[in-house]
DNA sequence: CGCCTTTGACCTGCGC
DNA sequence: GCGCAGGTCAAAGGCG
């Protein structure tokens, strides 16, 4: 019923998506979390622990998160071409994974290319690489259209889509080392679902989402210091 | 004042 | 080669 819907549907916007080699470090689809959370839109998440519960469990977001290494980009084989799960997480929010692709060229190498001859009025010398980021895409049932996913993004354009009632807005990492982009667009066939589908990795900690995590990591260090006392006077 | 959104124009890729 | 569709730029204006 309403999954196959949602399989069905995120393909249609990202068909490119599913013919690609995905270098992220997309696991396999993970096992969906069952638990029930108060959130029942997902724009509306709160950064931390229920920022964790609502997203997509099949994402790896800790990864995603966290700064990595151009050179750590799985290259080996790749994964199913289209990876797919659903996340019921109570309420009306629903999120799919679609998949991800990305071309041989390494993190690094994709940015400079999409810096490349950039001169003139009307972004002149856009002879970018298609496809030179990893990308993925997942959907979520939302009354938002943007997916508050702990980072700042802007926005740098909008876009009527054919075929599509909606415009797909394009946004980007507002960090100025990080140059990942995502596009936003909520499906025709069914206006409660949104498509988001990201381009690239974050090369810098989600700030609302450390910020969020300090006090308990700093709790974390004090349990733990406490534990190497107990253990010393044992 | 800085950041963000809006929006029209421009550029590129692709299919025919 | 031409036209279409998608993606991006940058000026203008709004907002806190």
């Amino acid at each position: 019923m309403e999954n196959s819907l949602l399989h069905g549907g995120i393909q249609q916007p990202n068909t490119q998506l599913a013919t690609g080699t995905c270098l992220a470090p997309l696991p396999p689809v993970a096992a969906p979390q069952p638990e029930q959370h108060a959130c029942s839109d997902t724009t509306s998440l709160v950064p931390g622990a229920a920022m964790m519960g609502c997203l997509p469990a099949a994402v790896d977001w800790a990864s995603l998160l966290l700064p990595r290494a151009p050179g750590s980009l799985h290259v080996g084989t790749p994964p199913p071409p289209v990876v797919a799960s659903e996340v019921e997480s109570g309420g009306n929010s629903a999120v799919t994974v679609a998949g991800c692709s990305a071309s041989a060229t390494t993190a690094g190498e994709g940015d400079s290319n999409n810096k490349a001859g950039k001169a003139g009025k009307g972004g002149g010398g856009r002879g970018k690489k298609k496809a030179s980021q990893p990308r993925f895409a997942f959907q979520t049932r939302s009354e938002n259209d943007v997916l508050d996913d702990g980072y700042r993004w802007r926005k740098y354009g909008q876009k009527a889509v054919k075929n599509s009632a909606f415009p797909r807005s394009y946004y980007r990492c507002t960090h100025h080392t990080c140059d990942v982009k995502k596009q936003v667009q909520r499906l025709a066939k069914d206006t409660s679902i949104v498509v988001t589908t990201y381009e690239g990795v974050h090369n810098h900690p989600c700030e609302k989402l450390m910020e969020a995590l300090s006090p308990i990591l700093k709790q974390l260090q004090l349990l733990s210091q406490l534990q190497s006392c107990t253990n010393q006077l044992l």
